[in-house]
DNA sequence: GTGTCTATTTATAATTG
DNA sequence: TCAATTATAAATAGACA
């Protein structure tokens, strides 16, 4: 914009272009910072060249983010263990389904509603978050579902036991019946599952 | 920037404020514009002014948001069913732990890689699907376990049943040293649980 | 809260080292 | 390729409607 007047289209003269890339570049930050500073704003300002280089800006102090980084860990753990004293409990596929169902919505609500405040920065965190989340999710719906397994094989045990004495059978080999490897799971306590659908309609 | 230099401080006048926040927010935008077209940059920019209103520009053409959904979508639905042929398969915790770990592992890459590429409105995108993801895998994670349950239900059934057989007995009563509940879970195949650690300490 | 005017300050395209 | 210079275009502070 000066020495002569162009035309907003992109650059041709590869060289040329980068230059102007980063003067305008440069301009343009230090345009968002005085925006911010002058007015009060909040501002986040991401800028991928088109080698893929990135550039931001975000207005929100470290402190802004630690804030609510840790109101959304805070929720996440409500949402994540709001049962820590629930144990398994029997009940039917419907209800499972339901449950599945309304923490999904609270977790999505919950994303929803913090989305709108959060600007660059504060995403990323939020993805971290949902990360450790999902793993917890996993964790506890692993942990939970096995010790189903356990107490089921366990019952079993016993009562195939108690079937035993009253015939004076050896118990011997009673485990393979659930373990199709006997050199593996030598405590009747561990299932392992391969993630993914394992129907491809889902419960 | 003209008729007088201004200080790069807080405007305390409201009025004058606002009005700075108008004009300048305008020129941001448009700087934004101009420097995405000439120079083939990827801009996101968003900004709050004091009072919560919400202004912002992309760069991206809806065209490229959409694209990148459909590809996230299908990186999810790889991620998340990569092996709709595998079973149910007895093995240690160890594996169990370990499979978690590398598919949380992948997840938190494969976000960590789009999220360098991603804007704004690509981010309230990547927020769905992590929705949907998350969901697909307690689906999945729950059709699994529950079959893994069911099949240990049937294998003890067919055991206890076979020893009934040489003892010449009723398996009327068998049914119940599965279900606490008899009322319940009538076909043997459904077991819910609630989300949350069941043991505080994880598996 | 907006729009226009205009004197100045800023940003920057082209050039030079 | 870059950094500094310079001449010009653009942005905008303050005033006013």
């Amino acid at each position: 914009m000066t020495r002569r007047k162009i035309q907003i289209k992109k650059i041709d003269n590869t060289t040329a272009r980068q230059v102007t890339f980063s003067k305008r570049r440069r301009g343009l930050f230090k345009k968002a910072q005085e925006l911010s500073t002058l007015c009060d704003a909040e501002i986040a300002l991401v800028v991928f060249s088109a080698t893929g280089k990135l550039f931001e800006f975000t207005s929100s102090s470290v402190q802004q983010v630690i804030e609510r980084h840790d109101l959304l860990s805070s929720d996440f753990d409500k949402l994540n263990h709001p049962s820590l004293e629930l144990q398994v409990e029997s009940s039917t596929s419907a209800a499972l389904s339901k449950e599945i169902a309304e923490k999904t919505h609270e977790l999505r609500k919950l994303m929803g509603e913090e989305l709108q405040e959060l600007n660059m920065k504060e995403l990323q965190e939020l993805e971290k978050l949902l990360g450790s989340g999902l793993r917890r999710v996993r964790d506890a719906k692993g942990s939970q579902l096995m010790q189903e397994n356990k107490r089921l094989k366990q019952m079993a045990n016993r009562q195939v036991q108690t079937l035993e004495l009253e015939q004076g059978q050896s118990s011997e080999p009673i485990g393979d019946f659930i373990h199709s490897d006997p050199s593996q799971d030598h405590d009747c306590s561990d299932t392992s599952l391969k993630l993914g659908l394992a129907f491809p309609s889902g419960i």
